[in-house]
RNA sequence: GCUGGCGUAGCUCAAUCGGUAGAGCAGCUGACUUGUAAUCAGCCGGUUGGGGGUUCAAGUCCCUUCGCCAGCUCCA
């Protein structure tokens, strides 16, 4: 709407009664719903329930806790304090560092500050005369930020007694922030810089409703129900041991099934998909890892070892073992694209502090392929990668989001070797009409790269699959085919993977189920429950034949209750549980009961095995 | 790697001011012979992550080292 010269928004929106509005947007920019038009100008409300709102709601509320911190430690120096997905933070350093104690403390305060309800005000200053300020209250910090700004005017917000830097805009006054929890605190190096000193970083959460927020909590609460490592470790799925080392995965029965289950249909996929096996070997001369420019780019994530006085280095990547079966003869235009496949085994030297159950490790399989083709059949294969990240997906029932990373700093080629493979991935994007983000300056160092984001069913995203284009490495390998004129061509080479790390993925399947995995994946199909003794040789036949049919079955034979029994199947997450009792051995049946859903009645085995198989079939 | 927190039985967790390391579950043995989420009893289980120190006395305090957790940086 149109609203003529010299509104103040604020008085405007209260008089009209418009509810729920903290700020507007003037000619399409943010402001402060605390501004007076200064013409007759295009205004837009921000509703505190969008996402601008939202996100000043957020903003506003780091200031707030901003302000309390300086009231409970009387000085204190910050970094910087913006909104975040859910919340706020802001990187403090006030002396000391700061305790779950000071944080119920500080919220105290901010409570007050609501309650004070203190109009945020808006000023503008020279840039010189804010240093000045900032100088004067001793925070370098401050400083250093507004020294990197361009601009010769500042806006400053005030608070009360608190005067910060900031763009904007903010709620009109601190009693609009309602709904809000300071959750933790952690290091955080100021700017990013692990060279830098490490400031506190307190975060909050805050929302537009109680309800909202609550929601959100409770959503945290589920998150640490679903954890990886906690069901890992109640399911008997795998374990990381102190003795054996940090960031390698020990799998247990279970475990391994679940892995064997994932692998096994990515062997059956990628033969469906045209590609072949290969296998390199686990270490390969430190001389290779020199040509391939890993040694000069990667060598702190590599393991070295020595043998015979000769140097060799420990696969971070699978790539140089597939360049060799490439190598291995003279290669045709006509058998070109080659589709290498491997489930490699690989090896990274982590940073210790990033290790993370099965979702940062520092021995991993990658199902690994490149794929090695002329030019002109590099956008069908980018295609063909995307169509095969699409339908793996779609099995796993996955929603994703694609993002192009471009060239990093630390990296080789020439930048037309690094436009060509950038824009086959955009082109290749494109041409399937499919949308995607960029991510300036994240690709691989040899080549630009289609990453995968995929989402859970709690809505968390995961990186997963990537697909990388590469100029450079036939090039310092002297890949050459020989083309349809008889001269040697070098072919194109794309890294993929498709889940990224096993291991990863299995992480993200064991939160995403929280650990009631489907019947087709289910490292335990079924569990046979006698209901007592008795019933063991009846129990004993229905497992057997089951496991004939190639379930994958457990017989219960520990001497407890029924109850108790089921209680441990239901515990252990098994899909099926088959109780067998008087009845069904009179009718040669099992009792069928469903995890999570309870008794479903009694069948006969054909028919049990026929609703198996299907449910198997349909991977759901 | 950095900042902070935390390491007690297979698992989950107790142990006041520095004063005899304890419970539930799991496991084992026995009784019971079970009809859809925990039957009862007994037993076993520990150099309190490792090493060093302070003290009459250390799970508790100090140092060191390893690991884990949260976050930062980095990443499949």
């Amino acid at each position: 709407m149109v609203l003529p010269k010299g509104t103040n928004l604020l008085e405007y929106a209260k008089k009209n009664k418009l509810k729920d509005i903290i700020a507007a947007k003037v000619d399409g920019k943010l402001v402060d719903l605390n501004t007076t038009l200064e013409d007759d100008k295009e205004v837009e409300f921000v509703d505190i329930n969008s996402e601008e709102g939202l996100e000043i709601l957020r903003h506003s509320a780091a200031h707030i806790m901003a302000q309390a911190v300086e009231h409970v430690f009387g000085k204190a120096k910050f970094g910087v304090g913006p909104a975040i997905e859910n919340g706020f933070y802001y990187d403090i350093d006030v002396g000391r560092t700061i305790t779950e104690e000071d944080l119920k403390k500080i919220e105290k305060e901010m409570k007050k500050i609501v309650g004070a309800n203190y109009k945020f005000e808006r000023r503008e200053l020279p840039k010189e005369e804010t240093i000045k300020i900032f100088k004067e209250k001793g925070d370098e910090y401050k400083v250093e930020i507004l020294n990197d700004i361009d601009e010769e005017t500042v806006s400053l917000y005030q608070q009360g007694d608190f005067l910060d830097l900031c763009r904007g805009p903010h709620i009109p006054s601190t009693g609009y922030l309602k709904h809000f929890k300071l959750l933790n605190v952690a290091g955080a190096y100021f700017k990013g810089d692990e060279k830098r000193p490490m400031l506190q970083r307190i975060y909050g959460a805050a929302f537009s409703t109680k309800e909202a927020l609550d929601k959100y909590l409770k959503f945290l609460e589920e998150v640490k129900k679903r954890d990886h490592r906690k069901l890992g470790k109640q399911l008997d799925l795998f374990s990381i041991s102190d003795e054996v080392g940090p960031g390698l995965i020990i799998w247990h029965p279970k475990g391994a099934m679940l892995r064997y289950l994932i692998e096994e249909f990515e062997r059956q996929e990628h033969l469906k998909k045209g590609y072949e096996f290969v296998k390199g070997p686990e270490i390969l001369r430190t001389e290779l890892w020199k040509r391939s420019g890993h040694y000069d780019h990667y060598r702190e994530n590599m393991y070295f070892t020595e043998i015979d006085g000769q140097s060799f280095g420990i696969k971070p990547m699978n790539c140089l073992g597939h360049i060799q079966v490439y190598k291995s003869k003279k290669r045709s235009y006509k058998e070109l694209p080659k589709r290498y496949f491997e489930l490699g085994v690989v090896h990274r030297h982590e940073k210790s502090g990033v290790l993370h159950g099965l979702l940062r490790v520092r021995e991993f399989t990658q199902d690994d392929a490149h794929i090695f083709c002329r030019p002109d059949q590099l956008n069908d294969e980018i295609i063909g990668v995307l169509d095969f990240v699409q339908d793996v997906m779609g099995i796993f029932n996955f929603d994703y989001e694609l993002e192009i990373s471009t060239r990093p700093e630390n990296s080789i080629g020439s930048d037309e070797q690094w436009d060509l493979a950038t824009n086959a991935l955009i082109n290749a994007l494109e041409n399937t009409g499919r949308k995607y983000d960029i991510n300036e300056g994240d690709g691989a160092f040899y080549g630009p790269k289609i990453d995968v984001k995929l989402k859970d069913a709690i809505g968390r995203k995961w990186q997963c699959a990537t697909i990388q284009c590469d100029f450079t490495l036939p090039e310092r390998f002297n890949l050459t085919y020989i083309d349809e004129d008889g001269k040697e061509k070098q072919p194109v080479m794309v890294h993929r993977v498709i889940l990224g790390s096993i291991e990863r993925f299995i992480a993200i399947l064991i939160e995403n189920y929280e650990g009631n995995f489907p019947l087709w994946i289910a490292p335990v199909q079924a569990r046979v429950i006698p209901v007592s003794i008795k019933h063991e040789d009846y129990a004993k036949k229905v497992y057997g034949e089951l496991k004939d049919k190639g379930f994958r079955v457990e017989l219960e034979d520990r001497n407890e209750t029924l109850g108790k029994k089921i209680r441990f199947a239901e515990v252990d997450k098994v899909p099926y549980i088959l109780i067998v009792g008087d009845k069904e051995v009179e009718s040669n049946t099992v009792s069928v009961r469903k995890r999570k859903e309870g008794d479903l009645g009694c069948m006969n085995i054909d028919s049990l095995v026929e609703k198996l198989n299907q449910e198997v079939r349909s991977r759901r």
